[in-house]
DNA sequence: ACTCCGATGTTGACACTGTCAAGTTTAGCG
DNA sequence: CGCTAAACTTGACAGTGTCAACATCGGAGT
């Protein structure tokens, strides 16, 4: 093709640096992070099933074979965008927790708020964490970010347990226990729309205040010691 | 191509009716079947993710397009597919109840292992059936399959809450705890490593006896009034 | 200051996918 | 016994992910 140029990146089309803009690096400029943005305004428009490498390099304004010098292959990059999810969500957690009285038990509960919280404002992000066949779990900062959201989880069972005198042989279990509460709440609530209807007729302040009484009725569960 | 015949019906390559088989109808015989158990198998052997309508098709011997002319595409395929599974989950937690005593509490108990052990046992199927993208919630089938899944669940939670004597307008959340409960554990088990290997070290019967154990700790809350 | 090297991006091809319109075959009804 | 409509085939189309070959350019080393 002779002529018309497609691309339309937002800097340099004439000479060198139009505007010193505060650092332009080189070639695109960081096609990392503009790839990893276009999947989520993608994700969030068209959803986990209408995302699409070459439309994502697309919104990007790149070629569909430049995704490949970052991120391999598709997995790869999903799995560098959901380690960040992984990260959003172990910050959603700790942020309803410092937003919650320092008491064990409120701890556990606005962690578990928190979870659910993240996974109904992020719904396309939250389903592609658990979609293993589109992840690889090698990928250190994935594997890295699923352990420090995991390890959130387990501290704040364990904190609760001992506070309550529990022995801590029946804390695998009460992680167990709290990991599927939210968990399976979480996704019916994406996933199956008579789930969503019954529990809060799609209000999500009434999903969160029912995830909430749904960890307090079972605090007993958490804090038994036989 | 002038020759060669790929098709590898398993009847009629020569005349009509070679053996009176039992029951052959027509064309194929029974493609809708054929294409459903092709189905099972790819989905068994090639997980969620590599699913392909043409492979099903080439499994079943017969041509790319054929499956439009039962399913129209492939979410309708997969619908009809899902619906079967419903009905299966429904069967292998009524195979359990049946096992279990005939009490409010261990029906209850028996109904989330049978759960999970339906998921356990078909791993793929489970996904496909939350993978909400690739269903249409509309065909009847369907909806009525999932439906009556439901409603068993709804029973048996009301049963237990009415024979504990606790009040009817706490049995909603009641459900919604059981549900998330079991579905958060299958769904974790088959979708996080971390959480099966921690869980039950890939060992199915373990897995069983950790979700009814934690159903189990989780009485009180089954059982509640206030 | 100049020269390369390798990271970054492009292009075109490949095999594959799901869908559709247009044909063929054939079962079984009238 | 013919005919029609359902069942199936065929070929095309626009897309997809991946790969190899190519172009371009930043910056490190001399």
């Amino acid at each position: 093709m002779p002529e018309g140029n497609k691309r339309t990146r937002s800097r340099s089309a004439g000479r060198k640096a139009v505007r010193p803009r505060a650092a332009a690096p080189y070639h695109h400029g960081d096609l990392q992070r503009a790839l990893l943005e276009a999947t989520e305004k993608l994700l969030e428009s068209k959803g986990v099933g209408g995302f699409t490498l070459r439309e994502v390099a697309r919104r990007a304004g790149v070629s569909h074979g430049a995704p490949a010098h970052h991120f391999g292959d598709v997995r790869g990059l999903l799995s560098e965008f959901t380690a960040e999810s992984f990260k959003q969500l172990s910050a959603s957690m700790r942020e309803w927790q410092s937003r919650a009285p320092d008491t064990a038990f409120d701890q556990l509960v606005a962690l578990g708020v928190g979870y659910v919280d993240y996974a109904l404002r992020h719904r396309a992000r939250f389903q592609l964490m658990f979609r293993s066949e589109r992840l690889d779990w090698n990928r250190p900062s994935l594997a890295a970010a699923g352990a420090e959201a995991y390890r959130q989880l387990i501290d704040c069972v364990e904190r609760n347990s001992r506070e309550a005198g529990a022995p801590a042989e029946l804390d695998a279990e009460k992680v167990a226990l709290a990991w599927s509460i939210v968990h399976g709440f979480a996704t019916l609530m994406i996933d199956n729309r008579r789930f969503a209807k019954d529990c809060s007729g799609d209000s999500p302040t009434r999903a969160l205040d029912l995830v909430r009484r749904l960890i307090e009725s079972a605090r007993e569960a958490f804090e038994r010691s036989g």
